[in-house]
DNA sequence: GAAGTTGACGTGAACGTTCACGTGCAGAGC
DNA sequence: GCTCTGCACGTGAACGTTCACGTCAACTTC
């Protein structure tokens, strides 16, 4: 309360100057930081109070050493940009905040960086990791050593401790079978350009289509709404008319509903348009995306519910249990 | 690389136990581990590969207790879900990288909680806090002591160390004006209900009315697409016709943008619409949202950059220049 | 009035690193 | 042969807490 400057004083008070500010011995402090018993209220208020004046504040390093690490786990994430990822850091950090966890985040979207570079600045820093890690899964693995790393949409070959993956079969599935059945022949699968996890999408719609006979056309682009939309701006002025879309995310869906409309072609009336992901922003589109939809608040749930079975020893490092496969559902709304 | 179990031992390996398996002392091993002059090649590479096997991983506890804090600050944020935030925060978490700084997140949306209670987790963790704080500033500074708080969006009267407001007279004023501009004669401000930052543009925007004699009608909802959307139809079933709509932020007229043209009113045609904050998600709807935009990766940086300064002590708390304020823009787009 | 109990406080040790030296040894230089 | 230099490595101390005990007086208890 007192704006006491103290500005030369550039040193961090100790519990030891508190201590001796209140002619009591460290331990008295330490009962009246923590409100710990065996001590009198009286000397209680004093010690805060000095403590408050002299702006202490506990060492975090020096606590962890001598109690043994409050958990902290990291979160490596692509983009925040894009929102699916918020959607499935805020179900993270909830599910963590709940174990009493905390979660240091990085994004390693900007500038050229890949998920080993956030795993390097992380891994001083926590005891676990979580995040979209493909294609340097691996990688991650490696720098932690033994702490567990669990990693979403990876394939199961990389040598992470646990993992989440999506059955993308299943998903293509619903969307195709959806498409076709709506009568669409000449279907188009606007893929992410990204080395990454988009493998596992593309493949699984290419064999589900060649399993059940359905032409599918595979275009690429960035996994942004900007170049989707660009995409399929380009795609359309080359007189190709597909009459339906299967998107590899939502985001991506959305700058292909722009493109489609502006293309003169009618949604769903001339080429229906499935998305990925299902993230809220689906709804607000016009028309309002359908779209293969993950419960993400469930993957954020997954994800740290493993890395507590991995961490407690519940659950073996690589063993069956350490990995999930989780299915998407197709909601239906105006897009197709 | 070698799988060995070793599984009963639940402890961590200290740099002893490391030292010990090499046959060296603790400063050699610290010397390997650290790329450290005045090592054999042969040794170092030796000490990394037992430490490896040993799993050992340098206490980060120990390691900040000796070498003074690497930095480290919290970031609390609403709610991750609405997509201001996670851009907010992408910036933030890009311009903390960029220093070596690392991000532990809370976002205190989910629940009951307020800014206070993410602050109370994060305070025993971090050097300083950025955070969407209103109207807990107060309290949240006093719970961090000396260390500095950048709060936004909060009145600079809250006694936070630093912080960033927004010139929301300003913002209204480039609203209105171009509603009035356009026709608008019987305008609606749709508000949040929430009790924190709205005020401001509230009362911005009401007292802008009353300066150019606009007629302004004030409704309230939750600050969610979902619930501005409810909120507005139910205006419009209430056979209010309002011929312009300026609204508190980007997600919430997404949702009035809805439930408009579902009443039957085109926008902008009958009613145009102006959102606020500039968050990417606007380009994508239909139409596409005008907006007042804030230069969204600039709020993150200047945060961080206010709490350099704070830090360093070039900046001192609460002087004038640990206060900024920032600048909407308006960028038209197709709703109004 | 001796023994036990309680409350309020203090002290040594330990947590796992790094820092700042110190040591020993091989070879260079004269 | 002697010092000097450089290299590879080791050792005491310190960082700031908390834990597990001690201590000591005042008060009960019979």
């Amino acid at each position: 309360m007192t704006p006491q400057p103290q500005s030369p004083m550039r040193k961090r008070a100790t519990i030891l100057d508190v201590a001796s500010a209140a002619g009591v011995s460290r331990q008295t402090v330490t009962r009246a930081m923590n409100d710990m018993a065996g001590i009198s209220q009286e000397t209680k208020e004093r010690v805060q109070k000095l403590a408050a004046e002299l702006g202490y504040v506990p060492s975090r390093f020096a606590k962890g050493l001598v109690q043994g690490a409050r958990t902290s786990v990291g979160l490596a994430i692509p983009d925040l940009t894009n929102p699916y990822f918020p959607s499935f850091a805020s179900s993270v950090v909830e599910a963590a905040t709940q174990r009493g966890w905390n979660v240091v985040m990085d994004d390693y979207g900007h500038g050229t960086a890949s998920a080993a570079d956030a795993a390097a600045r992380l891994s001083p820093q926590v005891d676990a990791l979580i995040g979209y890690l493909a294609p340097h899964a691996d990688e991650v693995q490696t720098l932690m050593g033994r702490r567990p790393v669990v990693s979403l949409d990876s394939p199961a070959t990389e040598g992470t401790a646990g993992g989440i993956s999506f059955d993308y079969s299943h998903a293509a599935r619903l969307g195709l079978d959806h498409l076709s059945t709506s009568g669409c022949r000449n279907i188009v699968f606007l893929d992410s350009n990204r080395g990454g996890p988009s493998g596992g999408r593309s493949a699984a719609a290419a064999a589900v289509a060649a399993e059940t006979g359905i032409q599918l056309t595979r275009i690429q682009a960035d996994p942004s709404a900007a170049a989707a939309r660009e995409a399929v701006t380009l795609l359309a002025a080359g007189g190709i008319r597909p009459d339906g879309m299967l998107v590899f995310n939502d985001l991506m869906a959305a700058g292909a509903l722009k493109a489609l409309q502006e293309a003169g072609l009618a949604v769903p009336g001339d080429c229906p348009v499935i998305g990925m992901d299902g993230i809220p922003l689906g709804e607000l589109l016009t028309p309002e995306l359908t779209t293969l939809s993950l419960d993400l608040r469930a993957v954020g749930r997954a994800a740290v519910g493993l890395l507590d079975g991995l961490l407690s020893g519940a659950i073996k490092d690589r063993s069956p249990e350490a990995f999930l496969t989780l299915r998407h559902q197709l909601v239906l709304r105006q897009s197709a």
